[in-house]
DNA sequence: ACCTGAACACCGTTCAAGT
DNA sequence: ACCTGAACACCGTTCAAGT
């Protein structure tokens, strides 16, 4: 156990966690590269080889947050047994949970332009789950048939907007499980297909 | 016209106006108070009359945006005539056109934690004309009855996350109308009493 | 009342040099 | 291959001093 174990290939790694820590603790805006590498004891240069510059580092916590998303998401998708409506509900609360859990991390994931590959497929992996979930709703009849992706973005843009309104505190967060409860009931009754 | 005409007290609402053209050029990140101070002609110390810190100046910045989108939203339902769908679709395709111009504006109105009461009250008064909207339409028939703030607050939600998706790139340009069309009928049926 | 200018501690980024 | 340490230009913030 010596005092420099960044040697090995885990400085990124290393980095990557601290950094993650500091975000949810204080915010994107301070973080920075000099204090993450004496965090990690290490010389201020040195975070360079893995990340070239400060971007490159948030860049790589989007994309780290869109991973983790989506295990999330897939999880409470798994967990909620065969019903539609009640993996819709258990979907949507993961989101939201995410969202309010790690608000700043979030808004890191949805800030950048998105100008590399990995992240823009590592949100696509994410946002699979809810495709899935919408194709079996269409396939059970609780929802009407058309394009999955259309619809599944509409519950998606509700949900995360609804995250959006309470860390921004327009909304007490106290107001978030009714919101969710009526954005869902909302979402599943204009789909409902008519007959 | 001398060349420091900031001496009569309209140095604050210059700071503003290029801080508010400096966001929406280079992002909330670029903003800097000395680069600013350089910009309009006074020393970087200056501004500390005005904004005490770089969060005062975007906490107004916010304000200040706020105070737009309210305008802009009100002009939208104004000009829609007295037909309530159409008031609806015209209000929040001004949304969402403010949201993409403005894409780092907004990111900044919804990122604080809004601890000034100004900016709160800012921005209840944006939303107000949604609340109106939804009120119209209860009273038309065309909207359940109900807490029309809970109602409009989802609607609001949906908005917001459609315009997230597109600023964030996670969504193209182009499918915005469609989003928009899309979550607007959304909404419409699943609100319509069921009758 | 409003602004200046020096000072301080911190930053991101670059780059030659070490192992 | 990976890291160090000096250097550069830039910040936000503070504060005594000017008008």
């Amino acid at each position: 156990m010596s005092d420099r174990p960044y040697h090995h290939g885990n400085l990124r790694a290393a980095l990557l966690a601290q950094a993650e820590r500091t975000v949810r603790e204080r915010g994107v805006q301070d973080l920075s590269l000099r204090e993450l590498a004496r965090e990690v004891g290490v010389s201020h240069g040195a975070p360079r080889r893995h990340f070239p510059d400060r971007q490159a580092l948030l860049d790589a916590l989007a994309e780290a947050g869109f991973e983790r998303l989506g295990t999330e998401l897939r999880s409470a998708f798994d967990r909620a047994g065969d019903d539609f409506e009640a993996r819709l509900r258990s979907t949507a609360a993961a989101y939201v949970r995410f969202a309010t859990r790690d608000a700043a991390l979030l808004e890191l994931m949805f800030a950048g332009k998105h100008r590399e590959r990995s992240l823009q497929e590592a949100a696509e992996r994410a946002f699979s789950v809810i495709l899935e979930l919408i194709e079996q709703g269409q396939a059970e009849g609780a929802l009407e048939a058309g394009e999955a992706d259309r619809v599944g973005l509409v519950l998606f843009a509700t949900v995360q907007g609804i995250a959006a309104l309470v860390t921004s505190g327009m909304v007490s967060a106290e107001r978030l499980d009714e919101l969710v409860a009526d954005a869902t009931t909302h979402f599943l009754r204009g789909s409902r297909t008519a007959a």
